[in-house]
DNA sequence: CGTGTAAGGAATTCTGACACG
DNA sequence: CGTGTAAGGAATTCTGACACG
């Protein structure tokens, strides 16, 4: 009943991770976030964030999801009562932390089995334990598990 | 010299991480994907993706990122000779994969330290070893490993 | 079947300004 | 400082059709 999805697969996976370079409109930010247009123009103008795609020749904005994770960021800290000075220095403090985790999944990822209600992730090996494959084991609905298996010989 | 992100932080990561349900816009999905726009309202009809906001009311289409995903998936199929249909095909079998990997994310991250060029993430208990956490630690440019530590006490 | 194109209308975003404070 | 609003123009997307095959 589980189906190991074959290295092609994964390919192609690892592939549209490294090199899908989306960007999305002011106004998908704005409902994405509830920050309005007006205050992206002008967070963009005190130079908090910038547009991807420049506006330089009239055309529409584009962000990055980095830059979406950023908004939020900020947003979520005024919420808190600081500043918006004060809730971008905070972010920015951080503002790595979302591409580092992109890059713990391309990293590290080998192979993915189906289960009947999940999947099975091989995160390949730990330091200190040769011979074992790093297992993260998701069930839809509950909660992630880790184990350690013998690595295919 | 590293230094230990607080909770508040992280609650706030993963609340973004669980809530934030952006879009993009057909123009967005094309540049991201290489598939044309004619292209994407064709696959619609077909019944093969679907806009998060339906067309309805004549307003724009906007899509959720698992569609971006499954766009990439099709057309990285077509290109290898795959027919339409049967790119569809193999794509839906696996269109879960992406929410699953953002799911392990969520479920599992509970602490980040920065380093010097890099981050380490504490992902939790590994089943069998009582008493340990995982972590990934990413440098800058390099590749992730897993170590394992001493729960803090 | 699957995609390209030109056409006219509608939805979205653009800038610069006025407002409040 | 930081954001809301109304205004007119520009960029983007809309649908239905014609085309090729």
């Amino acid at each position: 009943m589980k189906k190991i999805i074959e290295d092609d697969f994964m390919q192609r996976v690892k592939s549209i991770l490294k090199t899908s370079h989306f960007s999305l409109g002011i106004g998908d930010i704005a409902d994405a976030t509830g920050v309005s247009q007006r205050q992206l123009r002008y967070w963009e103008k005190k130079g908090y964030i910038k547009p991807s795609t420049g506006t330089e020749e009239g055309k529409h904005r584009k962000y990055s999801y980095f830059t979406l994770a950023k908004v939020s960021l900020i947003q979520s800290f005024i919420e808190t009562g600081f500043t918006l000075n004060a809730a971008v220095t905070k972010a920015d403090e951080h503002r790595e932390v979302a591409n580092a985790l992109k890059q713990l999944v391309i990293n590290r990822l080998s192979s993915v089995e189906t289960l009947d209600n999940g999947f099975k992730f091989n995160l390949g090996p730990i330091e200190g334990l040769p011979g074992k494959d790093l297992i993260a084991t998701i069930h839809t609905g509950q909660d992630t598990t880790f184990t350690l298996e013998n690595q295919p010989s």
